[in-house]
DNA sequence: TGCTTATTATGACAAATGTCATGAAGGGTT
DNA sequence: AACCCTTCATGACATTTGTCATAATAAGCA
């Protein structure tokens, strides 16, 4: 992924630093542990790292004294320092925030958290160190992209699956990916945020899609936000997992390729739409569309926020409605218990103006 | 003690936030107020401040969302941000730091706690700004992808170059794909026609360019039609010269791959912009992304037909015009012999509303 | 169960944008 | 110079869309 960064670890207790490691190394960080705190200072000093874990509870010198001494350090100012903390001890996490760490991991703490933490750092240190970032990422190589689908699948399966209920984010706009998706159930959205807080919806994903691998092959942040629509479960690959088939199998990266062509192609259609087409016209298409998902889910009416519909016309919740209610008295749709029953889709489909 | 730093406090509630300001300006600091997110992000882009406090729980715009607008912005990326929460709320803390921020301050807080966080922050970034860094690596994983350029750049020069005076189309929709094109010299449009024959155009590209790979990729038919906007030098790759190398080359299947990433991104910024953003300021990014294009090719100011104008901003070509007109009595531009001339680009780009 | 809060629906109005018409300015051609 | 013809510019106006307010309904929760 990105040359190896350099994590150091600072921890006494044996067994919780070489956990710390192990999950560190797993992800392809380059680790280094110290013992205690002045071993951990000693290191930093010698060989400055670009990330500091750093536990507060040790004997000597605690975390509070490592933070402190480094703080001051030309080499090591600017190193993003996190610190372990006991869940329950508040007033530690404010010292430690007080004297300038950078964030914090409650112990005991899930793996997730952890290298959601580390890459947040790290990615903000990599933003600020200016904005001309040169893209990395070794994807490569393909040939026949027939077995690809085939290929991911089977990653798929082999990870874990989760359920997010309705309105649960998967990821948020900046922050830093460390996963590729898949939909088992259920449906996601996935959309943007305008500098005036309003949203659009980019993509809506039915069973089988996939979502996130733009933002792993970038090696950027999300530059995006998911988040369930209804209840559903999702599938998390780990972006080392999804890389390195990628790299490894031909026929994986020729099915990206035509995915990511077929994306494109997809968001220039939708731009002349939005440029162009009446909202009649826009929520007449996007009826259709989000129908023809559904069915392909087996269901034949669905019920969907009125501003989540708006959100993926690009207009006001009102507007939305009123063509509802339009369409409904014109006959083209019905809107029931259940939701929205689709009556003549041909008619939608071919709408004019 | 400090030089009247200067200090946003982006707070709905009244009482809170003259709370807020009371006590820092007793301490002081320079404080400035907003009652929302919209009108912080405003204020903190109009003159960036030393350090943000913003509540997370707004109407609109929530801290969330300003911190993940600001932490985009060149000037304001670096500005500590710190966000007021509810004490109860653990999720929305890991949340806040997890998108970036600085630090965090629970409501209710105390004065001393508050004017703590406040000097903590402002401290690191005077130590660190005392301590910058110059960035060592990165290039080394670049250079994959540099070679894959390379490759298709000696494509390139193998084949044929053939000028192409201005309007003269290269393809059109629903032609099949023959070639891979480069730019040479000129400008190239690249559009897409609507039912009812509007264009809209989705790219535009300059020396060193390519296109027509999508189309190629998804072994259809155009979905779009290119041809020059002024007279242009195009290099004409052959399908199999290109497909060939792709196949057989990881590093131009991994340049590729990483363009078309970029290209889906790019186009789900611009799908938010025209969804919401009015005409005035799509105008205005529009003569931005133009003035930025022709700069590269050396040229200070640019001429472009308004038709063609509007039809990258998706509007009339009336209304761009009555734009252009008012950038003009603003001061923003000028409009002379040789074309448009951009007076005040940074204007331009951050424009509100 | 009753209370509170989302969500849907409408009306009234303001603002933005598109359309049509017209004229001025420039460029090239005879 | 007189003549097209294209492009740019502006006014008047219609239409579409967004915004605000408020009511009606549904949904969640103590």
């Amino acid at each position: 992924m990105n040359t190896e960064k350099k994590i150091l670890v600072i921890e006494d207790n044996e067994e919780v630093r070489e956990n710390l490691e192990e999950i560190l190394e797993l992800q392809g960080y380059a680790v280094q542990g110290a013992s205690n705190g002045k071993i951990g200072v000693e290191k930093a000093l010698a060989d400055p790292p670009d990330l500091i874990l750093c536990d507060v509870m040790m004997p000597e010198l605690d975390g509070f004294g490592v933070l402190n001494i480094l703080s001051k350090k030309a080499t090591t100012a600017h190193v993003p320092f996190i610190f372990l903390t006991a869940k329950s001890d508040k007033t530690d996490i404010r010292r430690g925030m007080n004297l300038g760490a950078d964030d914090y991991i409650t112990k005991p703490f899930y793996k997730d958290e952890l290298l959601q933490v580390v890459e947040t750092r790290l990615a903000k240190v990599d933003r600020l160190r200016q904005a001309t970032v040169p893209d990395t990422n070794q994807l490569s190589a393909f040939i026949n992209e027939a077995r690809g689908i085939q290929e991911l699948e089977k990653l798929s399966e082999q990870h874990q699956v989760r359920d997010y209920p309705a309105k649960k984010t998967f990821f948020e706009e900046g922050e830093y990916p460390r996963y590729l998706f898949q939909v088992k159930s259920g449906k996601v959205k996935v959309y943007k945020t305008n500098e005036n807080g309003k949203e659009f919806i980019i993509n809506i994903l039915k069973t089988g899609d996939f979502f996130g691998y733009t933002a792993l092959i970038q090696d950027a942040p999300y530059s995006f936000s998911a988040a369930a629509l209804e209840d559903s479960e999702v599938s998390q690959i780990p972006k080392e997992a999804f890389t390195e088939l990628l790299f490894g199998n031909r026929d994986v990266s020729s099915r990206l390729i035509k995915m990511l062509a077929d994306n494109v192609a997809e968001k220039e259609q939708k731009l002349l739409d939005l440029a162009y087409n009446s909202v009649r016209k826009r929520v007449a298409d996007t009826l259709v569309y989000l129908y023809d998902k559904y069915q392909q889910d087996g269901r034949d009416q669905f019920h969907i926020l009125r501003e989540d519909l708006a959100q993926i016309v690009g207009t006001a919740k009102e507007s939305v409605i009123r063509m509802l209610s339009e369409f409904k008295s014109d006959g083209y749709i019905d809107i029931r218990e259940g939701g929205i029953v689709i009556l003549q889709r041909e008619r939608l489909k071919n709408m004019y103006a």
